[in-house]
RNA sequence: GCGCCUGUAGCUCAAUCGGAUAGAGCAGCGGCCUUCUAAGCCGCAGGUUCCGCGUUCGAUUCGCGGUAGGCGCGCCA
């Protein structure tokens, strides 16, 4: 049995012998029993199909797995359980196969293009479409997927939520890259209107403060109190020394600039990089905020009423219509948002997933039904909330911090719990879900600790590939790194064509076709001729446990495409680690015999591997030592 | 009042498109280092999955109705 995938193979077969047992087989899937005892598959066909011949599902059940074709590196033995579950036991060698194929290119292993037939690594097929929770579909093809996360305005410090849909967005970039998908990630900022007014006010009345012009050091009443703001008026007046007349929007415009850059010093610390950082202005500069006024005009999608003009969201799902333009004439913060989801569309991506904070959920409603209002195709657009982290400190509840404004800055994360502890403790949870974070425990260095627990482990196998024998055997430690320094590069193209869905004409479509680098892997990742080691000596329970562990990477990483939830890979990681470490307590890798040392050897060069590659994926370091 | 999120072991949380006996970690007790890293491993407990009804061969999962907590409901962003 070679490629395709077992799980193709499987359900090639299983088609085959329905059909002949007269059943028409639609939609058969596999998936990973709970117990162990019932094999490494399952399928649940005969309960949904034996209706259709009118037999019972076990009996069925019976018939197929007597008629399936068993290998002794694929499917070795086919069980009937329960109400009618077909279990596939698959053979050891079918692992030792796998395993091989990991030496032969190690970071390779859990990639796909989420195609049928091209993932031969793939434990379970990876589908053919991808359905998340919330009932969307991505065809295949339409594999441009567009991230927009953090999105905060440069008026302050970056805060802990912050910190948390940065870790959450850049996981499933790097992880969506990994799985075949054209993904990019980008920042939207607003560098204009009135919020960039009030924090010009602020910067200026913190400056008369410093001066001591204290009839001027009044900070709006919705201004920004936070003492950071003495800082940025430090920082004004170093680089406009001569300055004596102090106007609120030239501050304001000063001030936004300083403290992206600011943001985005502490993004980069946080490992965190963004394919673009999209100015709000930009959309006004070249006309989309106006060209989506007039499109929604056209449309007969708003109407005027007390001098204001409304866009009928309500027709569309949402509570209530919403106000685009007020009766003073200026546009709400709507209509560049919606602009620029226009524009994401424009640029040929399928998909925009937005991460927002708790605070912004009221908007999904209403952004949901513009989408549609403005006829982009159904599942284009997806929010996702990032929840409120409630940071702890020994259990006591963080306060809110005068000099910054809020509870925790995520500089100052990185400085107490560091990038590892922190980026990991925010992919243990569901996005959805609110997450408790006691900063004691991220900074503990003990078994309590799962980011140090996973760690540990591919530490404790470098110091095994250390040892001089393990050289002799050819094993080295492997030294691909973080990809967060990936190169895209990219051009924009003009479109062949307009994109059109469903009468809505988007002319002035622009492509952005990004040429991606090969990733440079040292040759000596690569293991010279794997398939000439003994690995069928692995056959301990440990052994076999931790394989079937590993053949389990690149269906968490599918069940984080689909979820579009990170969290199942950290969860994995850990169980991964568990596995090794168990291992490792009873088996001696380096010993007198030289074939069995190799073997393990194997074993745990392709451990260290995908644990690397796990921990890439979400942007913490497998550090060679603790 | 309306909308969104959440409710699972003492605590923090998992649970695959609706699947089989609902699983981990922590906290508690007891063991394991002259041998490749003890930041590790092993053993011992804990459940009306908030409640009720419905759909289904099968519900923690889907639907409806309650209930508790969080958040949001502006011509602010």
């Amino acid at each position: 049995m070679s490629n395709p995938s077992i799980e193709q193979h499987i359900i090639t077969s299983l088609t085959e012998l329905a059909l002949s047992e007269g059943i028409k087989p639609d939609n058969i899937t596999l998936e990973i029993p709970r117990q162990k005892e019932f094999g490494e598959l399952a399928c649940n066909v005969a309960m949904h199909s034996a209706a259709q011949i009118g037999i019972a599902p076990r009996a069925l059940a019976e018939r197929l797995a007597q008629a399936f074709p068993c290998s002794g590196d694929g499917v070795e033995a086919v069980n009937v359980a329960g109400p009618g579950f077909l279990n596939f036991k698959l053979a050891p060698g079918y692992f030792h196969r796998l395993l091989a194929e990991i030496l032969q290119d190690p970071q390779g292993f859990g990639s796909s293009t989420e195609s049928a037939a091209d993932s031969p690594q793939s434990m379970v097929q990876s589908p053919q479409s991808v359905v998340n929770r919330r009932g969307l579909t991505a065809e295949l093809g339409e594999n441009r997927w567009l991230f927009e996360f953090v999105s905060a305005n440069p008026t302050g410090p970056l805060n802990v939520v912050s910190a948390r849909a940065a870790s959450v967005g850049d996981a499933l970039v790097r992880i969506f890259r990994k799985r075949g998908y054209t993904a990019h990630s980008e920042y939207y900022f607003n560098d204009g209107g009135k919020q960039v007014l009030l924090f010009g006010a602020s910067v200026r009345a913190r400056l008369a403060e410093t001066e001591g012009r204290a009839d001027e050091a009044v900070i709006p009443e919705d201004g920004y109190q936070g003492e950071y703001v003495i800082d940025v008026a430090r920082s004004w007046r170093l680089a406009n020394p001569d300055v004596t007349e102090f106007d609120d929007a030239a501050i304001g415009r000063w001030a936004v600039d300083w403290m992206l850059k600011a943001q985005q010093a502490q993004l980069a610390r946080f490992r965190v990089s963004f394919d673009r950082w999209f100015r709000e202005n930009e959309l006004y500069d070249d006309g989309r905020v106006e060209t989506t006024v007039k499109r929604m005009t056209e449309l007969g999608i708003t109407y005027d009423k007390d001098d204001a003009l409304y866009l009928k969201t309500k027709d569309f799902g949402d509570t209530d219509d919403r106000v685009v333009r007020t009766s003073d004439g200026r546009l709400t913060y709507r209509v560049p948002d919606i602009a620029y989801h226009l524009d994401k569309f424009a640029r040929g991506y399928a998909r925009s997933v937005d991460l927002l904070g708790p605070d912004h959920h009221g908007h999904i409603i209403t952004m949901t039904a513009a989408m549609k209002a403005l006829r982009l195709p159904d599942g284009f657009y997806t929010a996702l909330i990032a929840q409120q982290v409630n940071l702890k400190r020994g259990g006591e509840e963080i306060k809110m911090s005068k000099r910054t404004g809020v509870m925790l800055t995520l500089d100052e994360l990185v400085d107490e719990v560091g990038v590892d502890a922190a980026r990991f403790f925010f992919l243990r949870r569901k996005v959805s879900s609110p997450l408790d974070f006691d900063l004691e425990l991220a900074k503990k260095h003990n078994d309590e600790n799962p980011v140090y627990y996973v760690q540990y482990a591919h530490a404790r196998i470098c110091s095994i590939l250390r040892q001089p024998r393990a050289k002799e055997f050819g094993f080295w430690i492997l030294d691909f790194g973080l990809k967060n320094e990936e190169a895209h590069e990219r051009r924009v193209i003009p479109a062949q064509a307009g994109i059109q869905t469903d009468g809505l004409q988007i002319e002035d479509c622009r492509l952005d076709v990004e040429e991606r680098s090969e990733t440079i892997q040292n040759p000596k990742s690569k293991i010279q001729n794997p398939s000439g080691l003994p690995l069928h000596l692995l056959t301990a329970k440990e052994e076999l446990d931790l394989l079937r562990q590993i053949a389990l990477f690149p269906w968490t990483l599918a069940a984080v495409v689909r979820t579009i939830e990170p969290h199942p890979l950290t969860s994995y990681l850990v169980d991964l680690a568990r596995c090794f470490h168990l291992f490792y307590q009873r088996h001696r890798v380096i010993s007198d015999d030289k074939e069995m040392t190799a073997a393990r050897l194997a074993l745990c060069y392709g451990t260290a591997a995908v644990i690397k590659e796990g921990l890439n994926l979400i942007g913490v370091e497998a550090p060679e030592r603790m």
